[in-house]
DNA sequence: AGTTTGAGTGTACGTGTGTACTCTCAAAAG
DNA sequence: CTTTTGAGAGTACACACGTACACTCAAACT
């Protein structure tokens, strides 16, 4: 029973950032206190700089670990079990996927993305900075994977990343919703169809577009 | 030069509107103490009680007042010098208006929006819903005005405010970002463009679209 | 075995916080 | 002219804040 050193200043590093995530479901990160973090975990407040030098530096932490998160959905989004035969099809299987890659995740991870949807706008400058180089990363991405789609030969390199931005800021205000709304079942529906909803206008009306005006 | 007793209690409850505006451009609201915005404003904490029971009061108070320079934005989206001639180009002219309208109006209510933004969901409980709420009622207006566009026959009531919802929160998105970016050119002809093609994309996107599947 | 290291403790400080209370003094009401 | 009213000032309190400093004591190193 036993625990090496390391080990033990690990789990309290974790009990410390499992306490924020905690905190900030109810309040902004810039509003939290050292030592309402530091009692929640059940150390005194100076022990708190043994792991974090500020409340910011452990936000930035935070906004690392939330994302790979985000990025463990997205690969679930992007992964098909069947290729769908035509590309309205596929354009249906992309919506549909996307979307139930995002309620099943999303509850599992709920802590951090209501901590990314927070902070991108509330946090202090550089928590903001980094939520939004993430975002920047998640869009490119997006927008790479979009132009293998079929239909999207005629769109310029611009236009996929705008596409990209629309899809990604969407899909963020469902994730919101989704994290705020908890268990409630008839939300969850609710928010699950409008994403699909949109995804496929976006989507199908996509096929209409052409770059070149 | 004398001044009314009801002009002058109403100067400060401004100069307290505006003090706590222009302190949560760098900080939420709930890391706003009341004893910061007495400072700023030039009065006693307990003077402060005069006009606001406490701070998250004043913020209801301060949603609608940002709410208000909102509708003005989309009243002025919604109004064409020239009726379009044909559908192709309404929703070209009708994209133009709106980002025209975007650009200019958000530097002149900047702290309206930021604070919308920020407080949508980093604000306390009351806050949070008293934004989630007029959102609601500005996409309800947008389904309707949608709705008496031609080939939006075909959509039921359920998809208009699907579509409005996606467009609401793409704009809203853009808003932020017009309201950070400040005054940077460079940074404003981007977002114009962005927020422009996004919205033909929808909208044009929007004519291949049936309700119906 | 003896020594070093470092996570966590305990105490102490100056400062900021919300709020209760009494006081002032000019505009408004009589 | 006298009285009432109410915005704002002044003082006071108990409490939470970040951080500096010296301490402990078991695991890790030599």
């Amino acid at each position: 029973m036993t625990e090496t050193r390391v080990e033990r200043k690990e789990r309290t590093r974790r009990a410390i950032l499992d306490a924020t995530l905690g905190l900030c479901e109810t309040q902004p990160l810039a509003a939290l206190s050292l030592r309402q973090v530091a009692k929640e975990v059940g150390i005194v407040p100076t022990a708190f700089y043994r792991h974090f030098e500020s409340i910011e530096d452990l936000g930035l932490v935070l906004v690392d670990e939330s994302f790979s998160s985000l990025r463990d959905l997205l690969r679930a989004a992007r992964t098909f079990d069947t290729p769908p035969p035509n590309d309205r099809a596929l354009f249906h299987a992309v919506a549909d996927n996307s979307v139930k890659a995002l309620v099943t995740h999303v509850p599992r991870a709920q802590r951090h993305f209501r901590f990314i949807a927070r902070e991108r706008l509330a946090g202090p400058a550089p928590v903001r900075e980094a939520v939004r180089h993430q975002l920047e990363l998640i869009e490119r991405e997006l927008a790479t994977d979009i132009a293998r789609v079929p239909g999207a030969g005629r769109w310029t390199t611009e236009d996929l990343r705008i596409l990209a931005n629309l899809l990604v800021s969407a899909m963020l205000t469902h994730a919101e919703e989704l994290a705020l709304a908890g268990n409630r079942d008839d939300v969850v529906r609710r928010v699950e169809t409008t994403a699909r909803r949109q995804l496929r206008m976006v989507l199908i009306g996509a096929l209409g577009w052409d770059s070149s005006r």
